[in-house]
DNA sequence: GCCCAGGATACCT
DNA sequence: AGGTATCATGGG
């Protein structure tokens, strides 16, 4: 068992953390979170200051969650009104955790058009069925299968793990990923929107897939996934001239530039943020409370 | 049975 | 450039 304390210019909160929807193989049992990172079957739970937990080092979980990152900082620049300073008070301490980046692009690729049980499933029975075992005292976890692993299956046996449709795209990407095992790597080196465009040339990877990845594997923090609960916030309190007209490519690229603008270099932790009030928050919301230009500019 | 969900794609006009 | 049908699955 090892502990991390946490300092108090680092804010952390596990529970919002693993709870947000940006990870989907984290599940709370007994009061501990229990997750596969890699090849690390990790139990962690936090109590006030400090968190405990086993199956990793201390410098995986600092890693992994990103607890160097000045948050307060990130925080504090993309702190621009009352609709996300009402987001950054209710979540405060969620961070974008580091997430491998195969596993983290299968996810998404399965998580279009779906629900978060759904995607967690999905890659759960991956894990279960294609990854590599991991013995633990608690008993045997599954790493998510490597691409080798997943490329060998044919569109049937990826089906069988309820993936759907999708099972084409998944089946590509291993492909790929398999004969180009560098492929992050040379993602990570680009810069974002070349990143980017390299992302979205995986089948079945759009503008809201590639940008989750960009975001919460490889760490490209001005990436501004827009979903649909993200697409309804943003015309609510944002972008009113946009609202009723669905989330087409067009209104999907004014709503990003403008949170990369609004937002700045930090956009990403401010979507987030949102996401995660995206039902509280809109509750309170009933009377659209559109930001005048006034109290945009202002602000800050 | 319905509608919705961390959408993308091919195919229209 | 801008609309639209379709995809497979699970939750509510």
């Amino acid at each position: 068992m090892r502990t991390i304390v946490l300092r108090p210019d680092r804010p952390f909160n596990l529970d919002r953390t693993l709870s947000c929807g940006q990870a989907f193989r984290w599940e709370v049992v007994d009061g501990w979170w229990n997750g596969v990172v890699g090849e690390e079957a990790i139990r962690i739970r936090q109590d006030g200051d400090r968190l405990i937990f086993t199956g990793a080092d201390s410098r995986f979980i600092r890693d992994y969650f990103r607890l160097d990152q000045d948050l307060p900082s990130i925080l504090a620049s993309i702190d621009r009104d009352p609709v996300i300073g009402a987001a950054i008070q209710e979540c405060m301490g969620l961070r974008l955790i580091r997430q491998p980046p195969w596993e983290c692009l299968v996810s998404y690729i399965c998580a279009t058009n779906t629900n978060i049980p759904a995607v967690k499933r999905r890659i759960a029975l991956m894990a279960e069925r294609y990854g590599r075992p991991i013995e633990r005292p608690g008993g045997r976890v599954y790493a998510f299968p490597e691409p080798d692993a997943l490329a060998e299956l044919s569109c049937t046996d990826l089906r069988e793990c309820k993936v759907g449709y999708r099972a084409e795209a998944v089946r590509e990407a291993a492909l790929y990923a398999a004969d180009n095992p560098d492929w992050a790597e040379r993602i990570a080196a680009l810069p974002f929107e070349e990143a980017r465009e390299a992302l979205m040339r995986f089948r079945g990877v759009g503008p809201k897939a590639a940008d989750c990845v960009l975001l919460f594997a490889f760490g490209f923090f001005e990436a501004f996934p827009v979903d649909v609960w993200i697409h309804r916030i943003m015309t609510e309190a944002y972008l009113p001239e946009l609202a009723g007209k669905g989330c087409t490519p067009a209104v999907y690229e004014r709503i990003r530039k403008f949170a990369q603008e609004y937002f700045g270099d930090y956009a990403g932790y401010a979507q987030e943020y949102l996401y995660c009030v995206r039902e509280s928050g809109m509750q309170k919301m009933v009377k659209p409370t559109f930001l005048n230009p006034a109290t945009r500019q202002n602000s800050r």
